[in-house]
DNA sequence: ATGATCCGACAAAACGATTAGGCACCCGCA
DNA sequence: TGCGGGTGCCTAATCGTTTTGTCGGATCAT
């Protein structure tokens, strides 16, 4: 039976370089104080022996484990997978590891995971918060324990916190998607929305409502039906929603997801998309373009969102690493969105072709 | 300015219930040689500082981490990142924590992975392999190393290896779609594979081959477009193979992406779906049915496949950390394919629509 | 009464890495 | 020759946890 080959340690670096252990621990971490002759056998001992630095003890040693946490709330969502592979692939470059949690809407998960995250000394820490108010605190004592945490929010989630956000102009782009179905003539609309009235996506559903107002449209309670951010959800609630005896002529969706959801249940009402009825999500998808008719949707600029988010959880845990002056000043970056006009909207027909 | 609020650690737990920290240990680990009192004591200590280990000390001293490698090749795929969803529910209910490694098709990068987690002492290694031969030296390496791996793959990949299997019976599957498509009438099939003739998705394009030549069709080469695994890969093999003369009337992809890529061609260039023609996925993700038309497509048991992998991965620990008796003979779970008739597969028209 | 046994708890040695502090040694200069 | 000050490397302490071995004392059998 071949025992099992220990992987070699710096100990093993060190006997066949035929020096001391800090020697090779100084020659890896780049010290100064080595001599040529040190460096170069420590590093050539290092390589034949194919050494590589157990993270563990180098993570216990150093109160900090090489990994960041991701939080959001749903991992298959294509704009979270997509987000998520992104952030890998910035943070990867840098030795970090990524463990991501998935809460659902589920404010005890997300708790749960950062206790979790927190036993695994991770340096930082990035969050698509369900409920900041409840997850401030929390968020908070771990970033006074020295993780570095950033926020991701388009609806203003935890403003006012001391943390560094990505915030994205949801509110613009959802207020374009309005202003772009009221020009084509739409007058009934309606608002596909997440989770419950208690979680109201602010700033979606504040767009929708103020782009009502501001044409004189009265937003009635009804026009806004509460969901999850699904697949399934949005087909529900379209299925709900078309069924109406008044029904509307024109869907804004919360995402995407929702947005393929009612068309789908659309074409099972028999309506026809633009004819019958238009959709708008927000996310754009890399699927978006690939329905039939193709998404109409704002566009958020992920590759961005990404490149901000992992330079700012980086540099926020270089900055905490060395006790410099001051603990620096949150920042904040503010990315746009753009209305991507496709082939789920169009002028609303004649009137609804099913029975009123 | 706040001090940094030091995470409560096992010695804080002993003096605070007024034993030594291997009492504590023993107690956290449900040692019997413990008094009641003594184990009361100490958990109610250990829960009024909220105690929690830190895994990387742990990790350190058993020399495993408490962490599950995955390795798959497009974590953007819903198909996988449905199944990396689940892998981890099951997974995370015994502490396990999950890092995905997204490999593209790439062999080095997925050496690459494999060295980095070793670094973090994982328990476990899920991989759906891309070369199974190349990779096959660094697994066994790695397995001799104390770390369970587990395979996935619908294609054979690494048959005969010592290694956990989970395979999924795609080839019935394939076949069954194939033997639909005949069924209905065509005659003119194409199969838009992964990636290259030298990776030929063995049991895809084998089902491919062997269903036409059991109905005495030629199996041409150009019947058969490579392309790699996604929307826009699909898209430009179906306007390639779509803008041919004589194209065929019903195209069987490599997975529901592709197939998704391939409609959207058709739509593009003007022909109907299933009218000019039909086209059949496998996977089954989710949105196969949202699609207009709702995708034909083979699906896979993703729930039961999660599952199989978590038990195999995790039973594989278990069996490694207890030097029982005999290393445990490799398992291998074979699970069933379904085909899902949807929208996208009917009987062939007339003729082809536009002009060859 | 005395040796054997057991029980409950603890001290101490790992695990692999980092780093502060210290110790030779060598150089130059007085 | 003696001394100061660098180099260049090493010793040792440390991180938080597990686990082996030990030890005092109680129990038990003889």
């Amino acid at each position: 039976m071949p025992r099992a080959p220990r992987q070699p340690t710096i100990i093993d670096v060190a006997r066949r370089a035929g020096y001391s252990k800090s020697a090779v621990s100084l020659v890896l971490r780049g010290a100064t104080t080595v001599s040529a002759e040190a460096r170069q056998r420590v590093l050539a001992a290092a390589a034949e022996l194919g050494y590589r630095p157990n993270r563990l003890a180098r993570g216990l040693r150093l109160a900090r484990g090489q990994v960041v946490g991701m939080i959001v709330q749903d991992a298959q969502n294509p704009y979270f997978s997509d987000l998520i592979r992104r952030v890998e692939d910035v943070l990867l470059q840098h030795d970090y590891d990524v463990i991501i949690c998935e809460t659902g809407q589920d404010v005890r998960r997300e708790e749960q995971a950062l206790a979790r995250l927190s036993g695994r000394a991770v340096d930082g820490m990035i969050v698509y918060p369900t409920d900041s108010r409840r997850l401030a605190a929390s968020l908070a004592d771990l970033q006074a324990g020295g993780v570095h945490c950033v926020l991701l929010g388009g609806d203003g989630v935890g403003s006012g916190l001391a943390f560094d956000r990505v915030e994205v102009a949801i509110h613009d782009g959802a207020l374009a998607a309005m202003e772009h179905l009221i020009g084509l003539g739409h007058r009934r609309l309606a608002f596909v929305a997440g989770v419950s009235p208690q979680q109201p996506i602010p700033e979606r559903s504040g767009a929708f409502q103020s782009a009502l107002a501001r044409h004189g449209m009265a937003c009635r309670d009804d026009l806004i039906v509460h969901c999850g951010f699904r697949l399934q959800d949005g087909y529900e609630a379209g299925r709900e929603l078309l069924l109406r005896p008044n029904r509307p002529t024109a869907v804004f969706a919360v995402n995407d997801l929702v947005a393929i959801g009612v068309l789908r249940a659309a074409r099972e009402l028999g309506l026809a998309v633009p004819r019958d009825l238009s959709v708008v999500g927000v996310d754009d998808i890399e699927l978006a373009a690939y329905l039939n008719p193709p998404l109409t949707t704002v566009a958020q600029p992920i590759d961005r969102i990404a490149e901000a988010l992992g330079d700012l959880v980086l540099s926020g845990i270089r900055a905490r690493r060395d006790p410099a002056v001051a603990p620096p000043a949150p920042r904040r970056i503010v990315l746009p969105t753009t209305l991507v006009v496709r082939g789920t909207s169009a002028p609303p027909d004649g009137g609804p072709a099913v029975a009123d």
